[in-house]
DNA sequence: TTGACTAACGTACACATGTACGTTTAAAAC
DNA sequence: GTTTTAAACGTACATGTGTACGTTAGTCAA
């Protein structure tokens, strides 16, 4: 257990366009996030130093272009970043957030077919992992 | 559409406290929370003031004793909260998130069915709300 | 009525965060 | 080779956040 320090929402999002994209230049981290939103270069920049500096990920410079990659798999900074909110606004109840999702947020025919079965599987073989 | 600024995690916390055990003096929240865990009483007093400062809660003085009651429905800043959540993590997507939390974390047997039967409504009455 | 309690209130302070500007420097274009 | 271009890097700064201390001032017990 490395105990990192987190990441901030912004760092976050940084985070999770270079797990999209995989190892990139700043420049590319710059363009993919972007395109949904408006963000300065150097903001980016300085983002991808801090997620550098709190171990989530590491860089090479080529020539003049630095390149980050991610040091860190998405699921574990995901389950700790949930489990972080389910503590705090359920109590660490994960029930009453499934429930918030699933009834008040876009869950299309096709991924209630596909939960429908991920409970089958989970009733069925009732013991975790 | 008041559009708060948001609380942060710490805040968020003395919140949700303050839902779940109604409108509240300050001494009630902090022995609330400090059952699971270690927070001083002025640190706690401290948050609700930003909290009522931000527009989530109004307080009256009575005598000597502060008490704070909500103003928003916690639905509401569940809402904000997980759809920036969803947003910054999952790019916008639900299921993720909802796949994560059913295969993961500790969703029992009796939630399992409340599930199902959750998805047998949406399922049937496919339209929303 | 006075002293002991204990809340409220103002305030503080270090560190985090979001945001971005200059300066330096290496590569590319001319 | 010199100019242009654009990245990196250092740095900055206002605001947010977590945490809590001192001071002031009601309340209650003696």
């Amino acid at each position: 257990m490395v105990d990192r320090r987190p990441l901030s929402k912004g760092e976050m999002e940084i985070a999770r366009t270079l797990w999209d994209i995989g190892p990139a230049t700043v420049r590319e981290i710059h363009e993919s996030v972007s395109e949904h939103k408006s963000i300065d270069f150097s903001t980016v920049q300085t983002f991808l130093r801090r997620i550098e500096s709190k171990g989530y990920a590491s860089s090479k410079l080529k020539g003049r272009v630095r390149t980050y990659s991610s040091k860190t798999k998405p699921g574990t900074v995901i389950r700790e970043t949930v489990d972080d909110l389910v503590d705090r606004l359920f109590g660490g109840e994960a029930m009453p957030l499934v429930r918030h999702l699933v009834e008040d947020r876009g869950i299309d025919a096709a991924e209630l077919a596909e939960l429908r079965d991920l409970i089958d599987r989970l009733e069925k073989g009732g013991k975790k992992k």
